[in-house]
DNA sequence: GTCTATATTTGGATAGAC
DNA sequence: GTCTATCCAAATATAGAC
């Protein structure tokens, strides 16, 4: 413990996210957060001068990138049909097959920051942009794309929620499967 | 202010669950309940001597109550379609069309006592069985009519979800639209 | 950079007057 | 049944030693 950083700082981000995640923001007290990272609360306000606000815009920062990650298969891949499944895989494993809940859902509740709740909507409409740019590319027409990257997004932040209720991460799992066809798919898909 | 009550048990369970329900169960402090019921602290004790955790059962229990009557059309309607499609309009106007948060979501984050994720649990497993039932009596057969109920709370809750992010409540109401077909369509949906 | 110690505020809960 | 006043614990935040 001298004056180098005892815990990497992507791994203090990614500790923190776990804990605004599971509880959002008003359930990730300092403690948690302490306690999560591995570090005393004070040393938390020296990577955080501006506190547990900073801390959630951290996270947010990280998940953004990460969501940057997860997303770019859909533009990077020269087949379109791959990239989609490539980033169904990439949010199987960032959600743990549905076994933690969405930043943008709990991080998002009544009590959270203005600033925060504004980020979690930029977000989602990021993924809700380069999933319909993906579904133009397979072939639907401009209305039909954002059509259906709407309808991805409510089943994905659906299936995270009925996962949870219920303790059955079998229901994200299933609904992940359906993701390409809804987005590829040449018929009418509801 | 005499020792007869000043509000009525069914306002006071109704205005705590607006609490519970935008902030989820650590981000309704009893603060914010006293002053959402028009109470002071004490008085809510006294009302709940066993405090938040029996105040969050309380708002559970009102849900279960205006969850049955939700569904009652589902098998009380003799014409499942109407049945489905009144549900559909109780759902819209339970959730003011999509401008506030489920309790089953919201109330289920860490940090909520036990008790309270197992009754959501309970909830949203009556939910599927009454929307399994009715897929069933429109013809599915019983595989089906499962997987159609799952898709139909999936939706549901993805929809509350994104609605709240984007702050667009036109993401629940376009859903609430497609959810009769997807219970009662006969040709494959997925 | 991290720690212990401490300050301050808020949250949960109780006592007792009316 | 509701209130004011109070208690105690927890949460947020800061000071200063190492």
């Amino acid at each position: 413990m001298g004056r180098t950083a005892s815990v990497d700082e992507a791994v203090v981000q990614a500790r923190l996210a776990e804990v605004f995640r599971a509880g959002g923001y008003a359930g990730a007290s300092l403690s948690a957060l302490s306690a999560a990272v591995g570090l005393q609360r004070a040393s938390l306000y020296h990577r955080f001068p501006d506190g547990k606000p900073a801390m959630a815009r951290a996270v947010l920062q990280g998940i953004e990138a990460e969501l940057q990650e997860t997303l770019r298969p859909l533009h990077a891949e020269p087949d379109v049909a791959e990239g989609v499944a490539e980033m169904a895989r990439r949010i199987a494993r960032g959600y743990q097959d549905g076994r933690v809940a969405c930043v943008l859902d709990t991080m998002t509740l009544t009590g959270a920051p203005d600033d925060i709740t504004a980020h979690a909507a930029r977000l989602a409409r990021q993924w809700l942009a380069a999933m319909a740019d993906a579904s133009l590319r397979a072939g639907a027409d401009p209305q039909q794309a954002n059509a259906r990257a709407q309808a991805a997004l409510v089943r994905i932040q659906g299936a995270l929620v009925v996962s949870r209720v219920l303790h059955d991460p079998s229901v994200f799992e299933q609904t992940l499967t359906e993701l390409p066809a809804l987005l590829l798919s040449d018929r009418r898909a509801l």
